[in-house]
DNA sequence: ACAAAAGTGTTGGAGATACACCCATGA
DNA sequence: TCATGGGTGTATCTCCAACACTTTTGT
């Protein structure tokens, strides 16, 4: 029978060496279109404006003494000053040919020690009200940028696939979780709470139904204030509190 | 700004080396209980009967040209002789800590290479029908052990938690995905249907109103044969076969 | 006045829940 | 004959889906 040690936890010897990423999927919601935060970078030392580019999603090796969550939540907030925004791991990605295109190869020859070590990387997305940082772009950094969901360019790595991936899982999470109200900004629509929906669940939903499913929700309270300045009628504002 | 490119992909020049490896957590299904498998391990070259144990979940480190899922198989394979089982992965593991206890080190020490490197793990969570593997159960690893999930002991670094969440993902996804047939023998009685999901969602269920449910469930045939041997009326059985 | 989105109820059908008794078998 | 799980139907209620017109604002 092939039931050796060496299927047990830590019985080998063998000692392959990996680094460790994380790559987060970037969500935000600006009241029309959910977009995903994508990293144009030239190489380093290079003119950033001749032509040659590396788009990716934002990602880097985690520290040596550094938790995943940790890690998530420092690559975004090094890269957008955001913080205390929802993290969540939803996948990892560690084929052994996740990086196969030659220009991938080429560009981590210039930026990494070990170009060549396998990079096991753990997918994760967040949630952004875009409301509450878009009108202060200044504090992005200027490689970074948002991108309508439906026009993703081709990304580097196997980042396109990792989109899709934390995609579908924020899907699944919109329905069983609670999580949609981190992408509303603190005041927002019906209209608003509904296109985002519409958008998510990739279908269109029925306008009476929709607010008397609201109606039903915890946590969604009507404030005493409109819209003020749109060309028809203002909408009432709510927000969301979380029960105690 | 904190925008250096230090927080975008692979920019670091630092070289962390981790170790990655796939823990699996097992459940087995006999009909009336939910299992789950265990590795029983004495350190090399001793005695496993004079007390001192190792107990974990099924798992070890990853190959430098294997895939995760591929890892996830071989282990559970080489150590059970089972194939072509349900696989998931489901959590990935990476607190700095997740090693604390003297013993999980000092076991480390024995029997890896680099025991102080970091370990960065992937959770998968698989589904076996016990019913169609227990009668060999000389098949199976003399260390390798089904035991009740309630009834699961302490076991080595963070594998308890391990556990833990994939039983939570396995919640999850009886109720959203079609897996449940999984830890279900090719043959099975309405009974030990109602049974598997009472035990998984932690709760009883109204065996009319379940039955119903049943009828209306796609794939679930009856079969021309009943239970025979049991002692009290035998039961009319099922199977199920996936439809097109 | 017009354009644009906001807001508002009813009905029919499907699925969920609650509930109690008889049946077939082996010991 | 007894113990054990197998097997069955009905009534109620809640949730979901389908559907069209009026209102308020800015231009």
């Amino acid at each position: 029978m092939n039931t050796t040690s060496s299927a047990s936890h830590g019985s080998d010897m063998r000692s392959p060496t990996f680094d460790v990423s994380v790559d987060n999927v970037v969500f935000g919601f600006d009241g029309e279109d959910l977009q995903v935060l994508l990293i144009r970078q030239g190489l380093p030392g290079e003119d950033m404006g001749e032509g040659r580019f590396h788009m990716a999603v934002p990602g880097d090796l985690i520290l040596p003494e550094e938790g995943l969550d940790e890690a998530a939540a420092r690559i975004l907030s090094n890269l957008t000053s955001i913080q205390g925004i929802y993290l969540k791991q939803f996948f990892t990605f560690g084929a052994p040919d996740r990086v196969f295109d030659e220009k991938d190869k080429e560009w981590l020859t210039k930026i990494r020690r070990y170009p060549d070590r396998r990079v096991v990387t753990v997918g994760y997305y967040s949630l952004v009200a875009l409301a509450d940082y878009r009108p202060k772009p200044s504090s992005f950094a200027s490689q970074a940028e948002w991108c309508p969901l439906n026009k993703i360019p081709t990304l580097a790595f196997d980042h396109n696939t990792i989109i899709e991936a934390g995609l579908e899982k924020l899907r699944e999470d919109v329905v069983n979780k609670n999580i949609i109200f981190e992408l509303l900004p603190e005041k927002f629509t019906l209209g608003q709470f509904q296109r985002l929906h519409e958008i998510i669940l990739d279908k269109t939903l029925d306008k009476r139904n929709f607010r008397k499913n609201v109606k039903r929700m915890a946590g969604v309270i009507a404030l005493d204030e409109k819209q003020a300045g749109v060309l028809h009628k203002p909408a009432q504002l709510y927000t969301y509190r979380q029960r105690d």
